[in-house]
RNA sequence: GGGGGGAUUCCGGAGCGGUCAAACGGGGCAGACUGUAAAUCUGUUGGCAUAGCCUUCGGAGGUUCGAAUCCUCCUCCCCCCA
């Protein structure tokens, strides 16, 4: 591949608000070649998640600026589970989870990064229990455990957090499991260290303990020198967690988010973090991301920073139609989406439009009889827990019925409702949609 | 081991025999305003129903015409002194 980047690495991740800690040493190496570097992820799921793109977008960069990225799935490391900033010890994960969630990540993996055999500095996924399976317990402490020391170890504010239980009620101790995890993905960086010349490990701020004692086994065993540099944890300006809606995480996997929901996640990004967000989850340079900030100022409500994080996240994540259905899905659910709007959607962009949006069947019988809107929405339907949350909204004027506001409590939904013949569109508020079929 | 305090509706927290479905704050939901933002204002926030009824105040009993409120036992929390 080759350089895209009209300055050197650390600059662009400078620049982009993507440093948080660097050791010294590692813009000097950066600067006379190109060299390795990899971080690591964990493979609980499937999928990734929204929460994973920084250190992948981290990667994306490094071999843009023409080095050689490496993703390490952290298929040992994730059977033990890294004590940092959890309270709890993780469920571990089996072999073939394992295998299966790891060629789905890559798949993922490879909208980011180039993977192709052609390309000169192509990325390379490696799998730590590839060659952790393989050690004997009684070789990694003797080759391994032997060069570093319980008081290295245990100085790590992961550790120190979860040894200080007694003053945490919240805290449940460490085992040695998780104790080890710090040793374990050390050795992953010196592996990959003798394996791919790898020389500089990367990741979020929370990782800067578990990568300095790669650091340090590799100049113990090796005499080698290597480096690290972590990104911040990604924050929101109202102080939530980034990443996160009220379903959960946002997934990169369209089964799990729906290509609609994921752009609307970025569509809904706050002006105080769109540019921070622009800067560091898509590709585009400085002076781009400054015509574009200067231009928001100006019209703020066109939301131009907005709609660009939302356009280059889903084109680069779900691609050119996904994209495409999203805006049109986004246009009839937020704009002047009406009755007739809907009514002209084929069957296959209705489900598109309306893809995520539970759904709820009842029988036609119930609607040729007619039925009052209390009892289609809270007994034949659990749309809403109670007849009375029904009766609050309609008097509220927040319930909507085939994009039109209901506001007659007497009035009986029957056939005569039903778009094209088959369902109901009920609305809470102005974003929550259910959907009704009929079988 | 001794002494004391507490458990209330999603959360925090009032109520201390009837006027309690339970103050107030937070959160949630909706409306107005807007940019699918933020802030603000308004309404609403146990269930069923037009008045009214039914189920809720840690659990089980009891006193009373009437109990979240009083008594007994149980469970769980917290504090102080050893």
């Amino acid at each position: 591949m080759q350089k895209f980047l009209s300055m050197n690495f650390i600059d662009e991740v400078k620049w982009r608000g993507m440093l948080h800690t660097i050791m010294p040493g590692t813009e000097e190496i950066l600067k006379e070649n190109n060299i390795a570097a990899y971080v690591g992820i964990d493979p609980t799921a499937d999928s990734l998640h929204i929460g994973h793109l920084v250190s992948v977008m981290l990667l994306k960069h490094f071999q843009r600026a023409g080095h050689n990225p490496i993703a390490l799935i952290g298929g040992a490391t994730g059977m033990i589970g890294d004590p940092s900033g959890k309270s709890q010890e993780r469920n571990l994960l089996d072999l073939k989870t394992l295998r299966h969630n790891q060629e789905s990540i890559k798949k993922q993996l490879s909208k980011f990064l180039d993977f192709s055999e052609n390309c000169e500095n192509k990325a390379i996924l490696v799998n730590n229990y590839d060659w952790m399976s393989r050690f004997s317990f009684l070789d990694f402490i003797r080759d391994v455990g032997k060069h570093i020391s319980v008081n290295y170890m245990i100085a790590k504010d992961s550790v120190k957090k979860r040894m200080n239980s007694n003053d945490d009620k919240d805290a449940e101790g460490l085992s040695f499991t998780e104790f080890s995890y710090q040793l374990v993905q050390g050795y992953d960086f010196l592996h990959l260290y003798k394996e791919h010349n790898c020389k500089l490990q990367m990741g979020g701020s929370d990782q800067w303990g578990n990568i300095t004692t790669g650091t340090e086994l590799i100049r113990r065993m090796l005499q080698g020198k290597a480096y690290a540099l972590t990104s911040p944890l990604i924050t929101k300006a109202d102080g939530g967690k980034f990443g996160k809606t009220e379903k959960g995480n946002i997934w990169l996997d369209p089964e799990k988010t729906s290509p609609y929901e994921f752009y609307q996640f970025w569509i809904n990004t706050s002006d105080d973090d769109a540019e921070k967000y622009l800067k560091i989850f898509t590709v585009l340079n400085k002076e781009d991301i400054e015509n574009l900030v200067k231009e928001h100022s100006e019209a703020p409500h066109i939301r131009i920073l907005q709609k660009k994080l939302a356009e280059r996240l889903t084109l680069m994540v779900h691609g050119k139609n996904a994209y495409e259905t999203s805006i049109a899905a986004s246009q009839i659910l937020f704009g002047k989406g009406t009755k007739e709007q809907v009514q002209q959607l084929d069957e296959k962009t209705f489900n598109a439009v309306f893809g995520g949006v539970p759904r709820f069947s009842i029988k036609k019988q119930i609607l040729t009889e007619g039925i009052t809107i209390f009892d289609l929405l809270a007994e034949e339907t659990q749309v809403f827990k109670s007849k009375g949350e029904v009766r609050r909204l309609i008097k509220d004027k927040g319930l909507s019925l085939n994009m039109e506001k209901f506001t007659n409590p007497d009035e009986q939904v029957t056939n005569e409702h039903l778009i094209n013949n088959k369902y109901l569109v009920i609305r809470q508020g102005k974003k929550k949609y259910s959907i009704i079929i009929t079988e």
